[in-house]
DNA sequence: TTCTTCACG
DNA sequence: GACGTACGTGAAGAAT
């Protein structure tokens, strides 16, 4: 039945009210976890309170819960200082805004929120629909700006307070009826949204004049009447500023709505899931009094705080039957007309979230084609759209195939009707990778939102255990391993690409992605809590994702004519240097082999100092040969230099040449956002993060890093961050001194270590300490220390010595940090990064490697935390202050943009100020973060 | 597929 | 007392 007379619309602020909530209630975390869940608790409250309220004729027919939309709205576009003043939200509400979200959802209530718009627009253009529909609607917010929605068929409550606002409370607050609201808000203005109003005219005043003239237009048309000279004054002069006021008070009844008065019909809560997300939350009572309104039996809540509970032994968690049951059983339905599409996006829009997966026609999402996509919204409930599959088994020649495979969707009526579901705020979209899905999709322009990954929730909780491709998580979580995509592809010269898998075959193997991330999805997300990650998801992991992405499909310009010139002088010089080694050697032999180079030396030259590694070949590395050049052999010096041209050449400024992308003319590598166990990125296809600079031959290869025409590359890197966070987690006070004195870090260790004073230090003792510097951050120990300076075993141990008598601070914790990882399995980075350390118990050689890991983790895992902080802060930074400018490329400590020459200064100071708080407001570090900066034409220019 | 080597922070 | 080590990565080429 259509929305109309006897209906009642009840539109609850949900945004509004987190906010109140949150500062009106005192503050509460859950049990187990410390979790802020203080306006959750609340939002559940008033729930649970309206629904009871909701008995007898003026129960509500429909319902919707309304929130405010991130990011900026129209009101902004027409005035750039529109609530520009408003602080960001407490780090501890910041959780709340999922977790109420989750809670509407839980209790089967729409949740409705529109790009470019606030709530209360939305509230305001529901409540239009509704009266115009004949029904009537309430309004359910504390806002005073809502008030102007007040009329015959429009009521307002205040949650808070749980009372009923008319027309007689609105007079008490502002002095008019509702119809005139709009006029006095315009008139007063508000210092908390920035809206200027009449300067010097409060609400009190708006009220006297405006019931003294009838209304705004006609005072202002009417002004010159008034009889203080100021006043009038003001209103003369600031008719303009008034009338900009009225539009940004005024809220809009006209709001672009996805779902239709109907749509919203109450429905009954599902206990299960209502008492689950309760139970979840480990709000006792409230659970309680809503199991027995449901008449359903009470969960079993686990409340044990976490740190009493054993952790991290390394083993699975138990599983849900209902989520590893069945994969024989499951039903993969193939989508292929609209109707088919239609359904499934029905059954989306219901449950709030699904999982999707595309298929593609290779791995570089730069050049991949879209084949296909797959949608889950239940464990064995999945879809596949086959969308571009070809015809012709085995045909990818010449003759036969590349027709169209009968039975698809034409993927842009595809594309065109997934679009609202794939950017609607309110459906949550679950990936595993989700960074390369949200890259494909770009490419057709959908900007995917919002997005879970489970990689990533693997990454948050269970980083150091194992690695984190659904294949690993699938055997692991769900006892079940997912069809091989060879079987499908086949592999080495016979391999096919997705389009040319039969659309039959397609269907299981996606559809089963699709189902086993659901199913992922469903086991880890309500673990995070409990595993204490949800802020390291939050704010390091999740919203990396398209910050990522947008930097690797912007990709790095790079001079192709440079790389092949040096490429084309490796290649020569490397020739001369072969036919001088085979000289010298007296036969032809593969220089590049290190078996044969090691028969050479050591057997048929007969040099010192071979040893064969476990392989029962001769170790030929640098340190060796080096070892072997300065004792004056020939062939040895001649093998460094040759290996360094191959290398170059090879790695660089061969396979560079490869990954320039043709329609781009740029190198786009992909970060891997879950590669490193400290949290650090690694990049791949190609990797960005090792392009040579220690020495002159290699740095050249940065100079092919170009700028655009009118562009420089800007080089932003953090100084020295693994000592200094060292010095604020060991505590030493000596080195966070000479940090905030900005001292030479190393000479002051020297200096420290050896009583010499810091002026005319010989440059051999100051190179010393920094090897100690270093080592400590990698859990030092002699044997590495006396191999890094080439130095007897014996002599590097005193030095440790003297370095932890004099820096004691250092040896406690190192200690501390073992132990801990002993005890709780895991070490912590001090943003709250867990890194799993299976092997610190071990046995044997392993312990050594273990338990220097440990020891580094924190360390290296800090910086790369503050690193992730500053690269998510950055983007939204430069949007907000309208800088030009874009983020490239990021090397651990360093952030390489492109920006407009006219525009370096800006950005450069604008990034710095970023950069050097990003440690903040979670902790503040002991030291300064200093950042270096370097600008040029090119990346050898700019580090 | 595994090992060795070497590029980076 | 011997073992065999600096921490974290990815790519190329040879060997298996």
């Amino acid at each position: 039945m259509a929305f109309g007379a006897g209906h009642h619309l009840q539109l609850i602020d949900g945004s509004g009210f987190i906010f109140r909530a949150f500062h009106a209630l005192p503050p509460l975390t859950r049990k187990s976890d410390g979790l802020p869940v203080g306006a959750v608790s609340g939002f559940c409250n008033m729930i649970f309170k309206l629904v009871e309220d909701a008995k007898g004729p003026d129960a509500p027919t429909h319902v919707a819960v309304i929130f405010d939309h991130k990011g900026k709205t129209f009101r902004s576009d027409i005035y750039p200082e529109y609530k520009a003043n408003r602080p960001p939200a407490p780090e501890d509400l910041v959780p709340q805004f999922g977790l109420i979200r989750d809670a509407t959802r839980a209790f089967n209530l729409p949740c409705i929120e529109v790009e470019g718009f606030e709530a209360d627009d939305i509230i305001a253009t529901y409540a239009r629909l509704a009266v115009e529909a004949g029904g009537r609607a309430t309004v359910v917010s504390s806002d005073k700006d809502l008030m102007q929605l007040i009329r015959p068929g429009v009521d307002m409550i205040d949650p808070m307070k749980n009372r009923h606002i008319g027309p007689e409370q609105v007079e008490e607050k502002f002095g008019v009826g509702p119809e005139r609201v709009i006029d006095v808000q315009s008139l007063a203005g508000d210092s908390v949204d920035n809206i200027p109003g009449a300067p010097g005219i409060g609400v009190k005043t708006a009220a006297l004049l405006i019931n003294e003239y009838g209304d705004l237009d006609a005072l202002l048309e009417r002004a010159e009447e008034i009889k203080q000279p100021k006043r009038r004054q003001t209103l003369i002069e600031k008719a303009d500023q008034i009338r900009l006021s009225r539009d940004l008070v005024t809220l809009r009844t006209d709001t672009p709505l996805d779902r239709d008065l109907d749509s919203l019909e109450v429905r009954d809560p599902e206990p299960e899931a209502a008492l689950g997300f309760l139970a979840e939350m480990e709000f006792r009572t409230l659970t309680k009094r809503i199991a027995e309104k449901l008449g359903a039996p009470m969960p079993e809540i686990n409340d044990t705080p976490k740190a009493l509970e054993d952790a991290g032994d390394g083993a699975a968690p138990e599983a849900d039957p209902a989520l590893t049951a069945a994969f024989e059983d499951a039903v993969y339905e193939k989508v292929t007309d609209a109707a088919g599409l239609q359904a499934w996006l029905d059954r989306i829009t219901e449950t709030g979230h699904v999982a999707v997966d595309t298929e593609t026609t290779g791995l570089d999402e730069m050049r991949a084609d879209l084949v296909g996509v797959c949608l889950s919204v239940a464990p064995g409930a999945a879809c596949y759209v086959p969308l571009a599959h070809v015809d012709g088994e085995g045909s990818g020649d010449l003759f036969g195939g590349g027709e169209r495979a009968a039975g698809q969707m034409d993927r842009e009526e595809a594309l065109a009707m997934l679009r609202p579901m794939l950017e609607d705020p309110a459906i949550l979209k679950i990936g595993q990778n989700m960074k390369y899905d949200w890259k494909i999709f770009r490419r057709y322009g959908i900007t995917v939102a919002p997005i879970d990954d489970t990689m990533l929730l693997s990454y948050a909780m269970h980083g150091g255990l194992h690695r984190h491709g659904m294949d690993e998580l699938s055997e692991r979580y769900l006892n079940h391993s997912p069809i091989p995509i060879k079987s499908l592809l086949g592999t080495g010269k016979s391999a096919r690409t997705f389009d040319r898998v039969p659309v039959d075959e397609a269907v299981n193997y996606a559809a089963e992605d699709a189902d086993i991330t659901l199913r992922l999805w469903k086991m880890f997300k309500p673990q995070l809590h409990k595993a204490q990650v949800t802020r390291v998801y939050e704010s390091m992991e999740r919203p990396l994702i398209p910050v990522l992405a947008d930097m690797e499909m912007r990709g790095v310009k790079v001079d192709r004519d440079h790389l092949s010139r040096m490429s084309n002088a490796f290649a020569q010089k490397m020739a001369g240097l072969e036919a001088e080694i085979q000289e010298k050697a007296g036969r032809s032999f593969n220089v590049g082999s290190p078996k044969q180079l090691g028969e050479i030396l050591f057997d048929e030259m007969g040099l010192e100092g071979g040893k064969k590694g476990k392989t029962g070949a001769y170790a030929t590395g640098a340190d060796v040969l080096e070892t072997l050049a300065a004792e004056g052999h020939e062939i040895p010096a001649l093998v460094l230099d040759w290996r360094q041209m191959s290398k170059l050449k090879s790695t660089y400024t061969d396979a560079l040449q490869d990954h320039i992308n043709p329609d781009t003319g740029r190198v786009h590598t992909s970060y891997v956002i879950s590669g490193a166990n400290t949290g650090r990125l690694a990049s791949t296809d190609p990797n960005l993060q090792n392009i040579p600079v220690r020495t002159e031959e290699g740095r050249r290869i940065r100079e092919a890093f170009v700028a655009e025409e009118g562009n420089i590359l800007l080089s932003l890197d953090y100084s020295q961050i693994e000592l200094r966070i060292l010095a604020h987690i060991a505590d030493i006070s000596a080195l966070k001194e000479a940090f905030r004195d900005g001292l030479d870090i190393h000479a002051m260790t020297a200096s420290e270590m050896f009583g010499v004073p810091i002026e005319g230090m010989d440059p051999m003792v100051r190179r010393q300490a920094k090897a100690i510097n270093f080592g400590v951050i990698y859990g030092i120990s002699a044997f590495g220390l006396a191999n890094n300076l080439r130095i007897p075993r014996d002599e590097a141990k005193s030095f440790i010595d003297t370095y932890f008598e004099r820096f004691p601070g250092i040896r406690t914790y190192m200690d501390r940090t073992v132990e801990e990882a002993k005890e709780k399995g895991y070490v912590e980075t001090l943003f709250g990064r867990r890194i799993h350390t299976p092997q610190i118990n071990a046995k044997g050689p392993h312990a050594g490697f273990a338990r220097r890991a440990a020891i580094n983790a924190p360390i290296q895992g800090t910086a790369a935390d503050i690193i992730r902080r500053a690269m998510v802060r950055i983007p939204k930074m430069l949007a907000e202050r309208e800088l030009p400018g874009q983020m490239l490329l990021q090397v651990h400590d360093e952030l390489i943009f492109e920006v407009p020459e006219s525009a370096a200064d800006a950005l450069s100071d604008a990034v710095t100020e970023v950069m050097e708080g990003a440690d903040l407001p979670v902790i503040k570090l002991d030291v300064p973060l200093t950042v270096d900066s370097g600008r040029g034409k090119n990346w050898a220019e700019a580090h």
